[in-house]
DNA sequence: TAACAGGGTATGTTTTATCATACCATTAGA
DNA sequence: TCTAATGGTATGATAAAACATACCCTGTTA
């Protein structure tokens, strides 16, 4: 897989589970202090996140890090 | 879990990963064109890892980036 | 027809990951 | 003993993530 594909879909996972848990870019980004101009650019897969940053938002969205890689 | 811990179990499931298929730094470096020398603090778990760099690793280990969150 | 909420874009700044190279210490083999 | 391999450190440069703020567009609703 291609690095630009990985990205989307790591970006895809995270929204699909924002939107189950029923949460705005907003809200997602005061739990876990990050922008929702921060956000985008990773739910869309246009950043290349770090660990830490997917930890901070799998713990806001009370989910293993590890959903975020499955494909 | 804080971050720091996060950073080293994920650098210490690379190591295993690493050693279980008898790979030294140098190879590992070599099959996904990264030095040693930024491999270690990775390992060590004294950088904040990239999405893209753990897809390298985990290319060049033939495991899933999965594996490296699981602990 | 406001006003607001939601998703999205743009941008300048600061921080830091990655790259690349050089170097050090220890250990095993010739 | 010398050499090479291995793990590890240090560092300057470059690219880019993260931060923070401001702004735009669309749809909804008072």
């Amino acid at each position: 897989m291609n690095e630009k594909d990985y990205l989307k879909l790591i970006g895809q996972n995270i929204t699909k589970v924002r939107k189950r848990k029923n949460l705005t870019l907003v809200q997602l980004g005061d739990i876990c202090n990050i922008e929702k101009s921060n956000l985008i650019p990773i739910e869309k897969g246009r950043t290349n996140v770090t660990a830490t940053t997917l930890l901070k938002i799998a713990n806001a969205l009370e989910v293993d890090v590890q959903d975020f890689f499955k494909f």
